[in-house]
DNA sequence: CTGAAAGCGCTTACAG
DNA sequence: CTGAAAGCGCTTACAG
């Protein structure tokens, strides 16, 4: 490993000037300058960053919450998986390394976010799938630290997120435009952080609202889990419930998925019977009979955002509260005109 | 922020003291231990790792070769994505931080693998899905930096690698038990590092040649991605050579499908007159229309493997140049015995 | 325009 | 059993 003395030495200059030529700070002549970067490149000189964040403060790290413990998913969620995939990018152009965050460690008995990023002294955090500990989090933005969140609405910490609401309303649109007047709603667990869930259902009973429809609760469910066995309990019960529902809006493709499952168990044809919206474009959902019509998020636009949020922040510069992101709109065949049932 | 200098002062010892006390080394008397490492917890003493890895060259950072610039699933990518979600939980237990690692940066200038790994002076790496640049990655584990590979062969580095022969047999076995003895293959891009593709097709001859049957080569079809298009391309190439071949091993998912989509689009039925076995066990394809046949990687134990021999290397155990994990194989309904075709 | 001094927070020999 | 000294590689005031 070759230093700073080293090429102190090499060229005959003290080593805050080697400094200052390979930071291009300080006024430095032309020539010494030329030399000092021709003898750092010919000698192949690289700086150390832990000595550097050491005097600096700054570590060019960037801490990334992307929990996969508590979800079954991991890295390849069809979400999340994109935003990482893209914020890594984006970070790297920028200059910026990557580091996983975590909420609990043994070994170092990092405790919390919070430690971790002391720890290592990160620049800033991006949020991208927390453990639910948002308290903690809003603690964390309000220690100065630069936070964007991908998709969790925290206080004190901008937010990039998908317009549930306008996807939403855009999904009642159409289900109205196909002839559906009885439409039930599924999602996942949803509060006040965590809220694609009841932003999609807003949006959905905007649009009915305008059309003079009144989409009554007990049209909709609310269960604890985004899974496909939620989707088709919750099928049943709207179901029961509401045996004249001809459309189903569900907040993402897995609950979509259990809630047409549960449909064709029950002797019925999908779209014919039931016509149903996703969400989230699955890789699967085009494979599915019929093949699923879903929403699609931004992911990488939501990472680019992001970004920018980011180093605006770090560079001091004003941030937005919340960003909204379009989702496109993927047309299938999973939804089509209503016809009346026999039961 | 809270240093050690500052724990001295409150306890009256000096920073030495409390450096060992802190890590448990030296012989320090039980009662001062006992007093600065409580002074340390009620202080919220956190070290600071980019001091401790200046003066110790020890990071506790594991470098992460992930490239997804190069190819278009990022981190969703079937076997990729899981082994990274395992890796990076393994390499926590043991108290490491992930870090990705990249092969150009331009911002600090980094051209390599080997450059990005000196500026942030990573304990160890980990490639799971490289740029190919192997003659690189040689050097890197050259240098003594303990590295291990989740898949690629790289000369100088231990690989933990699914037993494709084994798979490749397992599928032979499972073809000619259903009476196939016109049997076709197709890959995607393989070579000497990254060999999963000609290691199938050697478990599958072997299989085959058990039986006294030799799989000619216009029976196999190596093409340059693993994609659909590649799958649908390669199938209609096979079957102008071999009009008579009635089962195909693919050697992903995605070609699999192209194949059985060229199939269709030719009047063919799946798998009365095709049998098709893909590999990947993707999310889409128990959807697939029939559902597909394929083997499953084991990502969970590929990580585990992997993450022993790499704490191994670092404390000098001696350690495997090779280790095959077995792949699960899932029996799904893509796969019939054959029948006569009229073309 | 350039350099001597001090410091970032920690650890490692070496004394005593 | 404990501490003074020096060093890890870099940068930041401060002089001149």
């Amino acid at each position: 490993m070759i230093t700073i003395y080293d090429i102190a030495k090499e060229t005959g200059f003290s080593a805050p000037t080697v400094s200052k030529a390979l930071n291009g700070t300080g006024g430095l002549s032309q020539t010494t300058r030329q030399k000092i970067l021709e003898a750092a490149e010919s000698m192949g000189y690289k700086p150390n960053f832990a000595a550097r964040a050491l005097s600096t403060k700054k570590s060019y790290l960037i801490g990334i919450i992307f929990e996969d413990k508590y979800m079954a998913r991991g890295f390849e969620h069809p979400l999340f998986g994109g935003v990482l995939t893209h914020i890594r990018n984006n970070l790297e152009a920028n200059g910026y390394d990557s580091i996983f965050l975590s909420h609990t460690i043994n070994e170092h008995s990092v405790n919390s976010y919070i430690e971790h990023c002391q720890l290592r002294d990160v620049d800033a955090v991006v949020i991208i799938n927390p453990y639910e500990d948002y308290q903690q989090l809003s603690e964390l933005a309000a220690t100065g630290l630069p936070c964007v969140s991908c998709n969790d609405i925290i206080p004190g910490i901008p937010t990039v997120i998908t317009d549930n609401v306008a996807a939403g309303y855009q999904a009642g649109k159409y289900l109205l435009g196909k002839g559906h007047t009885k439409v039930g709603y599924i999602s996942g667990y949803t509060n006040e952080n965590s809220k694609a869930g009841s932003e999609r259902l807003v949006g959905l009973r905007k649009a009915y609202e305008e059309a003079g429809i009144d989409i009554p609760d007990t049209n909709v469910a609310i269960r604890s889990y985004w899974s496909r066995e939620e989707g088709y309990n919750a099928m049943g019960y709207l179901l029961k419930q509401n045996p004249d529902i001809t459309a189903i809006f569900a907040a993402n493709d897995d609950i979509a998925i259990g809630a047409m499952n549960y449909c064709k168990d029950q002797g019925m044809k999908i779209p014919e019977d039931m016509s149903v919206i996703g969400f989230d474009d699955e890789s699967f959902s085009e494979f599915y009979q019929p093949q699923l019509t879903s929403f699609r998020q931004n992911r990488e636009l939501i990472a680019e955002v992001s970004n920018i949020i980011l180093m605006n922040q770090i560079i001091g510069a004003p941030i937005p509260e919340i960003k909204r992101i379009p989702a496109d709109f993927i047309e299938r065949s999973s939804v089509c005109g209503p016809r009346t049932r026999q039961f």
